[in-house]
Formats: C-alpha cells, sequence, structure tokens
DNA sequence: AATTATGATAAGTCATGACTTATGAAGCGA
DNA sequence: TCGCTTCATAAGTCATGACTTATCATAATT
C-alpha cells in the first residue's frame, strides 16, 4: 500500500491541492529531495500520480483513478458489515 | 496505517466474512498464534475490530464504524480531485 | 486436582524500507 | 560554453515492525 508512509501521504495531500515540481515539494517537507524522488517513484508505480516534463523541472500532479481500487475496497467492507449489521438489528438471534 | 500489513489486511478481510476466534485465526492464517494476537492488537488499537470475551476463548469482529474515518479522507480526495478535473475540463487553459 | 485449550505477552531475530550523502545527467540562462 | 538548477539513481545506515519460540494466566474438561 503506496499510501502507508505518513510522509508519501503527506506529499499525495500536498499534490492534492496543485500541481507541483520536485523541489517545490522538497522545499515544503522536512526531507531531502533524492527521498521526495524516491515516494514520488512508488507512488506514480502505484498509479497514484503523473508526471509531465517541464523542461528541467518535472511537475507531479494526482491521478485520481488511482483511488478507484482503493474505493471499491472499501465500499466492498462498507456494504457487508452494513448489510450484516442490518440483519442483526432486524432481531436476529442466530447467535 | 493498520492496514498496511497484508496480513492484517487478510485477517481483517476474514473478519469481514464473520465473527473468529483467535484460534480460528490462526488455523487459517500461515503465520503462528502469537503474530496472530499481535495483529488483532493492532486492529483493535485503530478501532478497525472490536473483541468480545466468550469462555477461554476471544471472539473477533469488525468494528465497521472505524472505516469511517479511512471513508471520509478518502471520499475528500476524490471530491476534490473530480472538481479540479471539471474545471480542467470546462475549457480552461490556465495551463 | 490434573490436563488441555486458548490467548496474551516477552524477548530476540531478521527483512524491509525510509532516510541520508554523493554523484551524474539534462535543461536553461549569462 | 560555463555555471546553476533540477531531478534521478547509487550506496550505505538505521529504525521499524513482522515474525519466531518460550512462557504464563485463565478457563473448560475429565
Amino acid at each position: 500500500m503506496a499510501l502507508a508512509d505518513p510522509t508519501r501521504r503527506a506529499i499525495f495531500e500536498k499534490l492534492a491541492e496543485g500541481r507541483l515540481s520536485v523541489a517545490e515539494l522538497a522545499r515544503v517537507m522536512p526531507v531531502s529531495q533524492p527521498a521526495i524522488s524516491q515516494h514520488l517513484k512508488v507512488l506514480k508505480e502505484a498509479r497514484l500520480v503523473v508526471d509531465q516534463p517541464a523542461g528541467a523541472r518535472r511537475i507531479y500532479s494526482i491521478d485520481p483513478s488511482g483511488l478507484g481500487p482503493l474505493r471499491q475496497w472499501l465500499d466492498r467492507f462498507w456494504d457487508e458489515q452494513l448489510a450484516a449489521f442490518k440483519t442483526l438489528a432486524d432481531g436476529d438471534e442466530t447467535e
């Protein structure tokens, strides 16, 4: 899970506010530039961000479709558990 | 993030199918009973599962409300990004 | 009471991964 | 072209955490 690491989540949240270059991220975050690049690599492989060259710089932005699988996974449990709860609430004493 | 670890996610998914004791989980999962207990401790602290003593055993089940914060976090990005996309799609050439 | 089953904790090992500094490649401006 | 900036990768360090075996407490069973 690419969003497990707090630093990576922070980067992701920064990018959610707007497109940023690596250097801009490095200025804001409390870690070195290589650390940023490494995190971006993981996020990119997870399809959570996309990058786009702009001269010597490289602009990163969020790939919203990357959140789809997580959302689906989450919705599945959400529905299952709601259904299970409903069953219990409906005066079920199977257990 | 308690759901970062694959083993822990597997435990969580097992519990999503129904309430289980520690021994039952240990029988199904490819790790030792102490490992199971340790994972359950993390899940419990994250409010993702609840436990209930039943004699010498202890029954674990999912606490669906624990998924609420994750869902909220996810929805926030979802909406933000959809809005951002809409802005772009609406013939915006700011960039 | 003795045995067995269950589950939590302690202690130690080991792999993973999040960081660092160093460095090289590529683009831009003087 | 030289220097400056930007970024990625290499290599190494170090902390975290996911496992193990050992053990103890508690509860059910005979």
